[in-house]
DNA sequence: GTTGAGCGTT
């Protein structure tokens, strides 16, 4: 296929400029936000009822409307609009959906027989409903199953009901429950950054900003090296990390936790950027007046 | 090559 741009503005009446198509006719948001900093989607006028329509945005990729880009000038979506009046808006937008709306989470599946396999699982609980992800814990080593695994489901009616009952799944009976990793909601700390636990190796800073654009400005991704199945994701504002925390979000087919970035004890390295001596020093005091002091003091 | 309460390679 030809390389292929279509044309964004800011406004309607704005000049447009010209953005670049993948082979498959989607486009990145990545590529829009190259060009509009902050951009978290596309919309466009539709000609036959006049009404302003969002384009498609799954993980990061923009799909064209009816397969067709056209001729249109597509306009950029911001996570909040015009200055402050929307802020507030957008606050409280981000509290509705924390409070009101329920949230499907994973649901731990105990006592599964060795042999059960996630087409198992798949087959089982989809008679409860659509199913979004299902998981059985393995031994990395062997490959065995460690007899318990996750499964998440689209409605939370369908949950509700899961974790209700008990479940015969080939010969034994096993209990769908909520994960102790999210008993306790992350409380205050007003963080911009985030942290994503459960992340696999595949997932790239790249795959994680395009994925994370769509909720907010995305100002920063670190994924440690070696890898250790976490990463950092940073936002421009707080409000879009807080509305995050607890969840648990679908990134390439794989569901990755999200909680607050330091959680526990405050990084003391962040705290004391410049100690003499270095942080090494630093880290060895802090150990040891862990140490001494009875732990009511700590 | 085993097993049967638990908690997902922070």
């Amino acid at each position: 296929m030809s390389e292929l741009y279509i044309r964004v503005a800011e406004e309607e009446n704005e000049e447009p400029m010209e953005i670049p198509s993948e082979d498959d006719g989607t486009v990145l948001l990545s590529s829009v936000a190259a060009q509009f900093p902050g951009a978290c989607g596309l919309r466009y006028r539709n000609p036959e009822t006049q009404c302003m329509r969002g384009v498609r945005l799954v993980e990061g990729v923009l799909h064209p409307p009816e397969n067709d880009w056209g001729n249109l000038v597509y306009i950029v979506n911001y996570p909040k609009d015009n200055k402050r009046k929307m802020e507030e808006i957008d606050a409280a937008t981000v509290v509705k959906i924390k409070r009101g709306f329920q949230k499907t989470s994973d649901l731990i599946v105990l006592g599964l027989p060795w042999k059960t396999t996630e087409q198992d699982l798949k087959d089982y609980f989809s008679t409860f409903g659509e199913v979004i992800m299902v998981q059985v814990k393995r031994d990395a080593k062997t490959g065995n199953s460690k007899g318990f695994g996750f499964v998440r489901f689209t409605d939370y009616e369908t949950q509700t009901k899961v974790i209700a009952q008990r479940h015969m799944i080939d010969g034994r009976w096993c209990d769908c429950k909520l994960p102790n990793s999210k008993a306790c909601p992350d409380e205050p700390m007003r963080s911009r950054k985030i942290f994503v636990g459960r992340c696999t190796e595949d997932m790239t800073t790249d795959d994680l900003r395009q994925y994370f654009m769509q909720y907010g400005e995305v100002t920063d991704v670190f994924i440690p090296k070696p890898f250790r199945a976490f990463a950092f994701v940073t936002f421009a504002d707080d409000q879009v990390a807080q509305a995050l925390c607890g969840e648990d979000l679908i990134i390439k087919g794989v569901s990755v936790h999200i909680s607050n970035a330091e959680p526990k004890h405050n990084n003391i390295h962040q705290l004391f950027p410049n100690f003499p001596g270095g942080s090494a020093s630093l880290a060895a005091m802090f150990d040891r007046s862990q140490y001494h002091f009875p732990s009511s003091h700590v």
